[in-house]
DNA sequence: TTGATATATTACTTAATGGTAATAAAGTAA
DNA sequence: TTACTTTATTACCATTAAGTAATATATCAA
């Protein structure tokens, strides 16, 4: 990536942005075993309804998760298994450096 | 990864919000190739000096880069290469899936 | 149709963040 | 000391985003 634009930046930056927040992020691995519907999703990640389909239109606006339906209700799964990769490098990195904001 | 808690899922999701930013990707793309003063760093990235000293604390805090006085200017160094990683894994991701939003 | 269930959206409050101008602080030289 | 340069901080404004309660929408069953 020797030449970076700022379009690309702003990309990254957006992405990035998706990323950064700890329940989108416990959405994502609630879903790297597989698809679930909504209603697990907010069961298991332990959130709002509402807040759970507000963060999963983040996720699928941004195209990592794309939606299902099922009957009365919507199966999530993972669009972008790449978002992994990044989630297992932020784990570690994370680990050592811890910025006191 | 397979247990991850809520304290490292918020440790990560703030690790990414240091690089929800296209001025601090700047900041740190430019510290790739080496060390730089904070007068470079804004004139290199066309940022206001306030600017680009309160990014540089965002990342400084963080734990991304270290500040290294001499004399009346202060030289900033990448400290956290692992980012880079990050950045590259993002790059690539960023270049396909682009949400809307 | 009505009723029940599942998901999405809206309206609202609150909190956090970026950019900027002005000012402060730190270091050096004379 | 004063003057100069470099970097950091402060105060302010505007924007964005998360959480929540209430409501709307969608799907199916009877």
């Amino acid at each position: 990536m020797s030449k970076v634009d700022q379009r690309q930046l702003t990309r990254m930056a957006n992405l990035f942005a998706k990323l950064a927040d700890p329940a989108r992020l416990r959405i994502l691995q609630s879903l790297r075993q597989g698809p679930l519907r909504v209603g697990e999703i907010h069961r298991n990640c332990r959130l709002k309804q509402a807040n759970t389909s507000k963060h999963l239109r983040v996720l699928r606006e941004a195209g990592l998760v794309s939606p299902h339906r099922a009957g009365t209700s919507v199966h999530y799964a993972i669009s972008e298994p790449l978002i992994f990769g990044l989630c297992d490098l932020a784990c570690g990195t994370a680990k050592q450096s811890n910025g006191k904001s």
